[in-house]
DNA sequence: TATTATATGATAGTAATACTATTATATGCA
DNA sequence: TGCATATAATAGTATTACTATCATATAATA
């Protein structure tokens, strides 16, 4: 398998948008501009008009690229594990250590992705899924949306983590279940780090929290 | 300290209401039939006037006891988290081994809560906290909501269940870290278990969740 | 070059949402 | 009996979440 950042495209299922935003000007300028504006204001107050103001162009014209706004948002969740996958593969590739990979992507998902991309503001990006993301699954119509395969890329990470996970330990029975705590874990304690410090232990200590989670991991899926 | 059942009233601050729902018969029907209508077609789907229509009175006046809809589902939350906790004193009342108590706290966490409550459907509280309760705090406005106190409930929880797992090991560092992830953690799971899979691992083993949390709180804090 | 498909812009409209305000009526308490 | 308080009834407003129509500009094709 060829690695190459600057050849790296997103693989987000057809059904998430109307037309593909990365095929045209107007497509790339409606993510880029609607990711910014998420972090601003809160996707609750987000809405297409107010994003195509912004752009300069029509509450029609988003919505040739976008069914809704919550279909946005899975576009920008999408997008983004989509990332994660890819550089959690690049990082990983030449490594045979098994425990040095899950440390790998421990911190891939704790931390934006350093990677210039020309898309999409990736700080702003992960500024968005903590804040945002679980939006994209909890609701009324989650059953239908990933009948269609909606939540492909979110699933792919966790079974690739899986995989490294029952590498260390091939007879740990819950490996789902621990990576997507995980995952959930390390998102969400950067949020209530910034939000609501009592629920966490923070320090302005760097990097404390995927090593957090690493020990956490490992002291779980050991046999005693 | 006195415990008794029958006698319990949550402990809710006064900043989520603007009229106390218990103290009137209409009040008590807004919040049982607004926590049936929420599990019903979900929070964002759920509105005063829907509400009002299916108890038979105005919007107007629902909005004499909630200022909107999210200050209602933050009184859902918080009435939640005070019975969790006024349980987790009951059932730890008279014990004193900590692992005991911890094991209890988490059961309690996992399951609807068992006892009647004249106000609301439990089971139904516990289906709208899996499906629901995020929302209460991945707002713009948490940093001005959690000033006036709105999150003691879930907070007083969180402080709780540190301290049972603090009187385990005394000089564990990341309690609250780990205590949260665990509560978010074995809410998420049922939700993954009903919807998303292949995020976790589910039998229809009854009870296994709070055992995997237990085992991996007891593993993390081992010292080695 | 003429034709045609496609993308965007401009404009309008609709039902529902998230409220706020006003007035009337009923009930309970002093 | 009078007064306070709670609720009902009704109306109104700005915004949201769309959908529809028609015009125009550009690009691809014959």
């Amino acid at each position: 398998m060829h690695l190459s950042l600057s050849s790296f495209t997103p693989n987000i299922v057809h059904d998430i948008y109307v037309k593909n935003p990365l095929q045209s000007p107007l497509g790339m300028e409606i993510i880029r501009v609607g990711n910014e504006l998420i972090a601003e204001i809160g996707f609750e107050a987000f809405t297409f008009r107010k994003l195509a103001a912004q752009i300069g162009t029509t509450e029609a014209s988003v919505y040739r690229y976008f069914e809704n706004k919550h279909k946005f948002l899975l576009y920008l969740t999408s997008y983004y594990w989509s990332w994660v996958e890819y550089h959690i593969l690049m990082r990983n590739n030449n490594l045979l250590d098994a425990c040095r990979q899950l440390k790998n992507a421990l911190e891939i998902i704790g931390s934006p992705i350093k990677a210039d991309d020309k898309n999409l503001n990736q700080e702003i990006l992960f500024y968005n899924i903590i804040n945002e993301s679980s939006k994209s699954y909890l609701i009324k119509s989650v059953d239908e949306l990933n009948k269609v395969g909606l939540y492909y890329n979110y699933k792919k990470i966790v079974a690739t983590i899986s995989d490294i996970i029952l590498r260390i330990n091939p007879d740990f029975k819950y490996v789902h279940m621990l990576v997507s705590t995980v995952i959930e874990g390390i998102h969400h304690q950067i949020f209530f780090a910034n939000h609501l410090p009592s629920l966490t232990d923070t320090d302005t200590e760097e990097n404390y929290l995927p090593d957090f989670y690493y020990h956490l991991i490992l002291s779980t899926i050991k046999n005693d």
